[in-house]
DNA sequence: TATTGTTTGTCAAGCATTTGTCTAATTACT
DNA sequence: AGTAATTAGACAAATGCTTGACAAACAATA
């Protein structure tokens, strides 16, 4: 593995390091049993080789597999290698209380609730402000508020995408640079993300496919998209944004999609996406379902109609429809 | 006050200050040892090399691995660069008081961990296959796993690092897709994002803003470096990747902040950067301190000595020079 | 079930080695 | 003048080593 010899070789501490045993344990193991016989140093200090370290990690793994020090320790590397593996498939789970009792026990806590402000306007507010002054901790502590204070629905709605428009809207204005609408993206984008992760995912569920198309750089929307559809109940596979289309159906395809959903907001008006948007129908089964939505979409109207896809003009929309979507699904 | 002179070689302060050792300790591995053997001025004092430099960076992170001082010094730079790396897949030791002393502040105490798998392999492995089944589920609690598993430190280094690099690989070599790639940037931007906010942030701490230069779009190494700097206890902003030189320098400016991090991983080779870079220096206040870190680096080394940058080549290095820079902080 | 003897990890005391830090006096830089 | 770098020597904390002992967990028996 690690074919290194110092010429030295390795101190006491750093084989403990390694092993995982206590200084203790491998002085005793090799006082009674001669688990290893390491060199010494003109002053008495041992020196270890790679393969005294290989040989105390494989003794460490048979013995936390439940086996006895005294009597594994004449065997070969190979039959402890054997040893170990063939106890980690018999059973996994027969744990002795020696091994058991480093266990750390589990914590749980619940978050105390309190008086909450329930205007949006509010949060948006704070949101804002917080980007203005560059104050990241402020813009989180600010979407976390208004996430307990509205939840989801409402603050994705009311907050979070009024926000990135604003502040999209700020810097065209000339109000707020480009390290304003950086920040926001960044931060918002971790907290959707978080709030997507955190629903429990059921492995059955349908899938959803969420991106944006090739020349769509904003992923703010498509994450508002992705965490609206978590919390649906689907199951969601993010690509972030920016795709090429054989990439999206690629992907919808390895991961047996039902749905896709592609999020258009800027640029408004592209060429190469009217183009775009029919190849990729033409990639995908039929029965895969394609949802657009986005400020964009008005934009690509007779595309999306030609090629069946349902738009949706809020995430409300995209709500009702996914659960539509899912329903007949069950049915089916 | 700072006063490089590339010539002369540097001095026993600015040694100190790169390597986070101090002045008595380089001295005693010097005389005790030979660790390096620096030239004199006609007046006896000290100049060291970058070779010196980097001499001790390696010493110092392989003592830090837990390897006696004494046992290392006759080993070649390349000897000391493996034996450090291959003793980061090591556990944590729970027996050396000297080790402790020297990990970062803030950084609480892990739980026991006889259970869960302490090679940063095998987490590497379980995202790689998590990636290529675009399962997002699974890579999510993947990292999860190895962050409680492993640490902060080692997850970033051996298995979020090596993970973006390996799928950015594996897509140019055509083993996986561009939508492989983006899912992966997606969940490890997001779980980046969430280790770094989960630290608590003090409102006094010193300002670190953390992005990439011009052209650069990868940004994890960014967000990488942000979670560093967030657990050594910066207040971090955080702006994401590519932005142009007036945006960050007014963002530096606005947030009054002390250092500026930049994280350049590719394209390797840009000309238009080297003046950016020249072009971002003059727009800085004096007393901001530039830090320039990944795999880039190398390429700009000249422009970045120019304009008195440090440049890292760890998170290691960061962590050390962050450290430093926030003892000189609260000094004056 | 209760009682043995065995296994095995842990600890303590006492001494040697390693290693980071400190002091004091002197000289050099700014 | 005041800060920083130098040397030499000394010190203290941490670590390592050995011997011997102890107690909890385990296995086999009555």
């Amino acid at each position: 593995m690690f074919t290194m010899q110092a010429d030295q070789g390795y101190s006491m501490r750093v084989v403990a390091r390694r092993t995982g045993l206590s200084p203790h344990v491998i002085r005793v193991w090799e006082r009674r049993y001669g688990a290893v016989t390491p060199g010494r140093t003109p002053t008495g200090h041992r020196t270890y080789t790679d393969a005294d370290i290989e040989r105390l990690q494989l003794l460490r793994d048979a013995t936390q597999a439940g086996h006895s020090i005294s009597r594994i320790t004449h065997l070969s590397n190979e039959e402890l290698r054997k040893l170990s593996t063939a106890d980690e498939t018999a059973r996994p789970d027969n744990y002795s209380k020696r091994a058991a009792k480093n266990a750390a026990p589990g914590v749980v806590k619940e978050p105390a609730r309190s008086f909450l402000e329930s205007r949006p306007e509010v949060h948006l507010k704070r949101c804002l402000s917080a980007v203005g002054e560059l104050d990241a901790p402020a813009l989180e502590a600010a979407l976390a508020q208004s996430l307990v204070a509205l939840g989801q629905r409402l603050m994705m709605d009311e907050v979070v995408a009024p926000l990135m428009q604003q502040v999209g809207d700020a810097w065209r204005h000339g109000t707020l640079r480009i390290v304003h609408e950086h920040l926001a993206s960044a931060i918002v984008r971790t907290f959707l993300g978080q709030i997507a992760q955190k629903q429990t995912q059921d492995p059955t569920a349908p899938v959803v496919v969420v991106t944006t198309p090739p020349g769509q750089v904003h992923e703010i929307g498509a994450m508002m998209a992705a965490a609206t559809a978590t919390s649906e109940g689907w199951r969601v596979v993010y690509l972030g944004a920016n795709l090429p289309v054989e990439e999206i159906a690629a992907a919808v395809l390895h991961s047996n999609a039902r749905v896709l959903a592609l999020s258009m907001v800027y640029p408004m008006d592209d060429a190469h996406l009217h183009d775009d948007l029919r190849r990729l129908s033409r990639f995908l089964p039929p029965h895969v379902i394609l949802v657009a939505g986005g400020r964009a979409i008005e934009q690509y109207a007779s595309v999306l109609k030609d090629i069946g896809a349902i738009a949706v003009h809020s995430l409300m929309d995209l709500r009702v429809e996914l659960e539509q979507l899912r329903k007949n699904e069950v049915r089916s």
